[in-house]
DNA sequence: CATATTATAGAATCAAATTCTAATCTAAAT
DNA sequence: ATTTAGATTAGAATTTGATTCTATAATATG
């Protein structure tokens, strides 16, 4: 510190130690319920600190959200570069979801709660720009198989919703602990169905 | 009021009134930073008024959520009166959801944020049979449907965000403004497309 | 090595939530 | 009609949590 003579610790991994704390915190108490003084505790910082890292809890929330919903989103670019056909591409939306969310059912949890989050107007436009991009490529990906007929022709906003609607609704009973069946359990019913709303016949 | 002389008022409709007020006060503001004392001002009750009925933010949500839900499971459960088949019933459960959101958008936009609510464990419990009822009654419709295999048989938790998540996912996007085309104009595609994912074949 | 910038610290301030006590109203019982 | 118990309203007082502020230490830069 600095006042009272102790010296300032950990400038390097500061950052993310205050992110896992607040994770851990939305994770246990939720978002809404979590104070200031609880992350901080638990990343052992002062206020100073997570203030000027972040400037409170919701720009920790945000920074958290950002982060997540880039990993998301590039885990299924990178699934999807190795598929062939539209079947194939459907299938991985649906499987992809399913197993991220499986692997880091804490950080999920937090993104599918991330509705209450007040966004600052920077946040909310880097947000935007990484919706954009990700799903412009997503889009780009598909579009070929739906000229090509293999796919239903739709309104174009109503694809998202119809392939990953599902699976998101069944993560979120699952991750809230109101189903028993793990999500992999279920994710070969949820491609099954995608695929069948939106495929040629 | 009592100690500085005012008489008491409206004691018949103040639920209703700081009801309502709430819920204007959450869809402009949200209800994580609509505060108490905004939704005091728009009632024109007192603090200890509203403490009195609902014991705080939090329960005024609590009530809000399970009035809204409540009347839109009544709902689905009168429509699927008039229905004679599976592809009806299907077919019905989205375009209801369709018509209550456009129908009412306030409430509806409120419902679908409810995760941020920190519901008290009455409203939890209170909530919880509801639900229990309501999809119970929903299972049952269904049900000889699928004996009858006219639609498929599915893990049943899945059944649910099969065919609502979808409709679910888009009523969101509309009601957060990010997409211009009405619920209504899509809602064909929707039950459409659930009909497709759990029709036998 | 001087200086600027960044990071840390926690006290001080501010705002909102919640509690508490008292007054008033309503309805039931006599 | 009066009394009384319970429900409702009122807002001041208190408590809690968020945010700001100023000071100190560390680090990077010229």
């Amino acid at each position: 510190m600095s006042r009272r003579g102790q010296p300032n610790l950990a400038t390097p991994g500061r950052r993310q130690m205050i992110l896992e704390a607040a994770l851990a915190c939305f994770d246990e108490t939720g978002v809404a319920a979590t104070t200031i003084e609880q992350i901080r505790d638990r990343a052992g910082c002062s206020i100073g600190s997570l203030y000027h890292h972040f400037g409170g809890k919701e720009g920790v929330a945000s920074a958290l959200f950002i982060d997540g919903i880039s990993d998301l989103n590039a885990g299924l670019l990178r699934r999807l570069d190795d598929c062939s056909n539209a079947e194939q591409g459907v299938r991985t939306c649906v499987l992809h979801y399913a197993d991220w969310v499986t692997r880091q059912p804490e950080l999920a949890r937090f993104l599918v709660h991330a509705r209450e989050i007040n966004f600052a107007p920077e946040a909310r436009a880097e947000l935007k720009a990484i919706y954009q991009r990700h799903f412009g490529a997503v889009f780009t990906w598909f579009g070929r198989f739906v000229l090509r007929g293999d796919m239903k022709q739709l309104p174009p906003e109503t694809y998202i919703p119809i392939i990953s609607g599902p699976i998101e609704d069944y993560a979120r009973l699952w991750l809230s602990g109101r189903t028993r069946t793990p999500l992999v359990e279920v994710s070969e019913v949820f491609a099954e169905a995608a695929w069948n709303a939106v495929r040629a016949r």
